[in-house]
DNA sequence: AAGCACTAGATGCAAGTGCAATTAATGCGC
DNA sequence: GCGCATTAATTGCACTTGCATCTAGTGCTT
């Protein structure tokens, strides 16, 4: 009857708990307390250790694992909500650079210790 | 410039990519060569697992990381592909069973060599 | 046995996501 | 310099998801 799932499996199934979990713990945290769900803040993070505090969209689909309708989709919030500024590369005119304003930085600032609070709540406890 | 981001959060986004690139991974070939989606194959697995191929709803939304509302749809989805079947818990007329079929068992015994592949595949590969 | 708090599941709705198609810009080959 | 394949980003659309709400059934208390 309850056939025993192979280790491959097993491991899968262990890294997809662990995640659950944790996306669950922040979007509500990250959600709540500072109006950000997982994406945004994960840009705002990748944007402010980047050089200039700025990126090529592209780059940060990639980064937060996005597809690229998805994450101008995205920009399109955080722009709106004044966290990040939308400008055109100059070398490549398709292209479009993200950068964070000081409102971005300053959310940023007072999201990061929530975000890594979770972190070190969270992953831990269900990695064992 | 580029701060370097703490072990935790660095941990966190280890996890963050192998998770989405093994998750890409699964869609896609699940899809393709099954049309399962990968939630839909991980219901199925449970219910193979399951004593008599049959379990609560609730039960399953644990198992698979999913609402209950997300869960009652995706077992409509998979009922009328006739790969589940729904029936009212005696004991409890609120709750319902879902069962696999002879046809959700057979789709899973040809989507299941797929997955181990993928798992097997993508897995060791993003833990490095 | 009547009322009431609680649980299981279904459904309306809004939000975020990916795919496919579109628009705009690049640069390679002729 | 002119097309043509390629790449960057945006937009239309369909799909899945979660939250809030609703309905139905349970069982505890009185």
């Amino acid at each position: 009857m309850t056939e025993v799932p192979d280790p491959v499996v097993e491991a899968w199934r262990r890294m997809s708990a662990c995640h659950a979990a944790t996306c669950a713990a922040l979007e509500r945290e990250l959600g709540d307390r500072h109006g950000l769900g997982i994406s945004d803040f994960e840009v705002l993070a990748r944007l402010v250790e980047a050089e200039d505090h700025h990126a090529r969209a592209q780059e940060l689909a990639d980064q937060v694992h996005l597809s690229q309708s998805a994450l101008s989709r995205l920009v399109d919030r955080l722009a709106r909500h004044d966290l990040v500024r939308r400008f055109t590369c100059d070398m490549d005119r398709r292209g479009i650079f993200v950068e964070l304003t000081d409102a971005g930085l300053a959310k940023y600032g007072e999201a990061a210790p929530t975000h890594h609070e979770v972190l070190a709540r969270t992953l831990p406890q269900t990695v064992t």
